[in-house]
DNA sequence: TTATAAACCTAAAACGTTTTCGAAATAAAT
DNA sequence: ATTTATTTCGAAAACGTTTTAGGTTTATAA
């Protein structure tokens, strides 16, 4: 069934069909009607692949994700799903497997499928940007979240992990901890970085006395990374009483480690982890965290690509936006 | 950059241009290599929607999710991503919430994208079939995956859920437990049903009585349900041994309930979920759960796709193929 | 009645590919 | 030199829409 096989069976021409289809004016009420109700009965719909190759507009994005077994990624997934939805956009998701190779390759493939938007958070491994400036060559929206880059032109959607790990080393603080262990990620991505501030500016801020031997990096993020580092702290006689950890898998690592060692939370050891994963609420003792709410930032990805994709088919200056999206402190028994 | 412009470049036909680009066999060393170089040059890409409306295939796929924060479904996501991308596809990622209207709906939007194959795994709510069949008649490839219809004919990818189900009730029996609790999902879907049924079977087996007051459900299959569940039980003075959860997160409130009544885990009562959850190995105690292969399944359900679409293409009869997708006790601290 | 305006309609081009079918050029065989 | 076979090329149609620019009919006004 298609356009024309309607026009012939009515009478009308193609460009009448297309036009009642698409709502244009000057079709009479009676021959609207007819075309309305034939499509209705034969379940017509258009064939969208042909719509694109005119209008060229696909009414898809892509979705590039790190990876897709994170409770935040998930989230942010969720809330991309959601407003795209809602606007009639598909999305193709895309793992980069925290790989650069596979990240650039993604790029190509949505380029050439003809996206509306690409959405993308980088890969650990990635420092060349010329994929980013390959999509804003090709004059398709790109928005980054998460881990960005501050040197390609673009609209940003983040956490302010900063002022988060502010607030959650701050917690600590007032919880009378002293000594705060910082396990950190890997050494070179913003985010990390951020965090690293926020917990070294609120140590300053207290008056408390920074200590490098209490910083240690947990660079994959797993659970045992911060068993073997807490284990590791006590081997050398370094003495702490509190731990913030830059993600909750981490934290409950260390939890592990202190509960084999008989150690009192929080009494003698508070925790805070970061991110708030769906497991951090169901273990004992429960893990204080950071909620970074990623549906209302998957949400706000596609809501300022809708911004943009509105701005340039009116002909007016798109208008780059950055996003920081803060935090809320979620406080649990381990602290 | 078009096919056009490269051939009015090169001073050859669009046609000469667009053989080299699929690997015609009828064009000469030189001129190929002419092509070649220039499209290297310039980083041309085809537009794929333009071949797509000529070709009409998509290279695009569907995959419809009850919904993406769930362990179980990120894995079959990352399943499907990981074969598709080898494949040279792309994945549109829909969730349904679990209903009926908005899976309907995707289903629709998803035809007349016009991709390649649909992959489903039906809502709680769905019991009308006739999107699906209306996928077959737009002879777009189904596979039906985990929630499945049995009375649409298309291939299917499912866990065994009823051989699991005996395999974890088995498990406590031998374990010495004699009246074993069934916190079971609800009473529709096929899934809960089997594995109730597996629950049951078990039990005469063993020649356990069965008693419908240990059978309780746990509809939305959180950790609330379970710890109240149990509570219940309690309450009306009925006596267990073994719980059987119909998911990890049941299982988890049944755990918290129990520790909560300083009930000792396993050796008063001993609890099996069901999925392995990420969480269900970080929780103290640990819960012993049924592992089902995600990402075995999502890869099973793309490949099985290839295999209908090559069977297709080269004009072969295509088959139908059921898989059940074995699974595996992993025993842990709770029983 | 005729001129003018408004309402309704359509032909045709365009989007960028793929593929069929036949033509031209070259090589091989007679 | 002519025929035949082989290799290489290209014209044109087709995929199903959208949209421009203009044409035809109907209503309104003179």
């Amino acid at each position: 069934m298609t356009l024309k096989r309607i026009s012939k069976a009515l009478g009308v021409s193609i460009t009448t069909v297309s036009k009642v289809l698409n709502n244009y004016g000057d079709v009479s009420d009676s021959t609207r009607q007819r075309v309305l109700d034939y499509v209705k009965k034969t379940g017509f719909t258009p064939n969208s692949i042909a719509a694109s190759l005119r209008t060229k507009e696909s009414k898809i994005v892509g979705l590039i994700l790190p990876n897709v077994n994170h409770y935040f990624f998930n989230n942010i997934l969720q809330g991309v799903l959601n407003s795209a939805e809602k606007a009639g956009y598909l999305v193709v998701v895309l793992t980069s497997e925290e790989s650069y190779e596979l990240e650039k390759k993604h790029v190509e493939r949505l380029l050439n499928q003809k996206v509306d938007g690409i959405f993308i958070s980088l890969s650990e491994e990635t420092y060349n940007t010329q994929h980013l400036s390959s999509i804003i060559d090709s004059n398709v929206i790109l928005i980054q979240y998460d881990k960005i880059s501050k040197l390609i032109d673009s609209s940003k959607v983040v956490i302010d992990d900063r002022q988060a790990a502010y607030l959650a080393t701050q917690h600590l603080i007032k919880r009378g901890k002293k000594r705060i262990v910082h396990l950190r990620g890997p050494l070179i991505p913003q985010v990390a970085i951020d965090r690293f501030l926020g917990y070294k500016s609120a140590l300053e801020v207290s008056g408390i006395q920074f200590d490098r031997s209490l910083v240690l990096t947990c660079p994959h993020g797993d659970d045992e990374e911060g068993f073997n580092q807490l284990k590791s702290l006590h081997e050398k006689n370094i003495s702490f009483d509190g731990v913030f950890a830059h993600a909750d898998l981490v934290a409950v690592g260390a939890l592990r480690y202190l509960k084999r060692k008989k150690i009192k939370i929080p009494h003698d050891v508070a925790v805070i982890g970061f991110s708030n994963w769906m497991l951090s609420e169901k273990i004992t003792p429960s893990l204080s965290t950071v909620d970074q709410p990623g549906i209302l930032m998957g949400e706000q990805i596609f809501e300022q690509f809708a911004r943009e994709r509105l701005q340039k088919v009116s002909g007016n200056p798109v208008q780059y936006q950055t996003k920081i999206i803060p935090t809320n402190l979620v406080v649990r028994e381990s602290s």
